[in-house]
DNA sequence: TTTATTTCTAAACAATCGTTTAGTTATTTG
DNA sequence: CAAATAACTAAACGATTGTTTAGAAATAAA
C-alpha cells in the first residue's frame, strides 16, 4: 500500500514516559517529546492524537512496567509480610537503570490533584482505590483483626506509599529501609 | 512628591499566595495573578520583579501564615506530644476557612524536585532540615532513646508529614485522624 | 496652580505553547 | 514500471506565556 512507520509506538511512548516521568505534565513541552521520542511532531500527533493522548499511552506504559510487580503482589499470600515486600518492590523500581526517581502516578497525582480533569481523576483514583482494597485484602488474611481496624490500616499504608513515593526521589536507600520498617513497626 | 500605591503589597501577596497553593507554580500565569490580585500587570512587576518574585514572597506569606503554630511547636517541651500536636495543627491549617487544601510547601517541594532552580531548592531543603532538627530535639527529650533510634524516627516523621500533606488534600477528618494516631504508635 | 514624580491603564512585545498543514519522500500493490 | 497511499520534513498556525512600554491620570511639593 505505502510506506511504513519508522519508529515502533510503544517504544517511543516508552521515551515520552520517562520524560513526563521526570518532569511531570505541564513541564514537558513538545519540543521535548519530539526530541526525547526521536520522531516529527506530525508523527506524534498522527499516532497519539494529542500531548494529552501521548500522557494516557504514557500511564498505560507505566503501569505495564510496574505490571509485574503488582501480579506478584496480588497473588502472594503472606499477608502484611506481601504489603511489605510491595513497598520494597516499589522502592526498588527507582534504582533500576534508565529508571527515574519517584513514581510517575504519585506524581501524576500530585499534579493534577488540583485540576478538573475527569480522565486523570477516574484514573488515579481508581488506581488509588485498587491499591487500597490489595491492601485490605491481604490484611484480612490476619482473621485476629477486627473490620474497622483493617480499614485504618489500609488508609495509613495508601499515605504512607504516597509517602514512600516522595522517599525514593531524594532519600538514601538506608533511609527508605528504616522508613519501610517503621512503617510496618505495628501493622 | 507623586501618586501613592492603591494596594497593599501585603495583601495582595496574599491573594497570590492562595493561588498558588491551590494551582502550583507553573499552572498558575500572569492573567490569573492579575485577576486574583487585584491589580494590574504593570505594578505587579514594579512591586515585585517578576512572577519568580511574587512567587518568592508568596512563600514567605506561606510561612509567616503558618509562623504561629511553629513558634508553638519550637517552645514546647512534651516531646513527642509536641510533634504529635505539630501534625495536627497542619492538618487544622486546610480546615480553616479562606485556606486551601494540602500544604503549599510540600507541593512546591513537589513541583519543583525534579527542576533545577537554586532559590527554591535551597528554601526547600533548609525547611525540611528544620522541621527534621525539630523533630529531632523533640525526640531527644526522651533521653531513653539513642542516637540512632532518633535519626531513624526523624526520618521517618518527616516522610510520615509528607504523607499528612497529601492526606489534607482527598481525606476525611476521620482518616486523617487515624492516620495521625497511627503514625505515632510505636514512636 | 504649576511642576515633578509616580502609579495607573492598556496595548504590544518576543518567545513559546500545542496544533495543523502543504509539500516531499518512500514503499506497497497492481 | 506506474499509480496509490501513507509517513516523512519543515514551516506556519493562532493562542497564550511572561514581560515591557508608551501615554494618561493622579498626587505630592514648590
Amino acid at each position: 500500500m505505502a510506506r511504513k512507520k519508522q519508529y515502533i509506538e510503544s517504544e517511543v511512548i516508552d521515551k515520552a514516559m520517562l520524560l513526563f516521568w521526570r518532569n511531570g505534565y505541564e513541564n514537558t513541552s513538545m519540543q521535548m517529546l519530539e526530541k526525547e521520542m526521536g520522531i516529527n511532531k506530525f508523527s506524534i500527533y498522527s499516532s497519539f492524537g494529542n500531548k494529552y493522548g501521548v500522557f494516557l499511552e504514557s500511564l498505560k506504559s507505566y503501569k505495564a512496567k510496574t505490571k509485574t510487580m503488582f501480579d506478584t503482589f496480588k497473588e502472594a499470600s503472606n499477608g502484611v509480610e506481601d504489603i511489605k515486600q510491595f513497598f520494597y518492590d516499589s522502592a526498588k523500581i527507582c534504582e533500576q537503570e534508565g529508571n527515574e526517581k519517584g513514581c510517575l502516578l504519585t506524581n501524576t497525582y500530585n499534579e493534577f490533584s488540583g485540576i478538573e480533569d475527569a480522565l486523570i481523576n477516574e484514573e488515579m483514583t481508581s488506581f488509588m482505590e485498587g491499591v487500597k482494597n490489595l491492601f485490605i485484602e491481604k490484611l484480612k488474611m490476619d482473621t485476629s483483626k477486627d473490620e474497622e481496624t483493617i480499614l485504618k490500616q489500609a488508609n495509613f499504608l495508601v499515605l504512607a506509599k504516597h509517602g514512600l513515593a516522595a522517599a525514593t526521589r531524594v532519600n538514601t536507600q538506608k533511609e527508605i529501609e528504616d522508613y519501610i520498617e517503621m512503617t510496618f513497626m505495628n501493622i
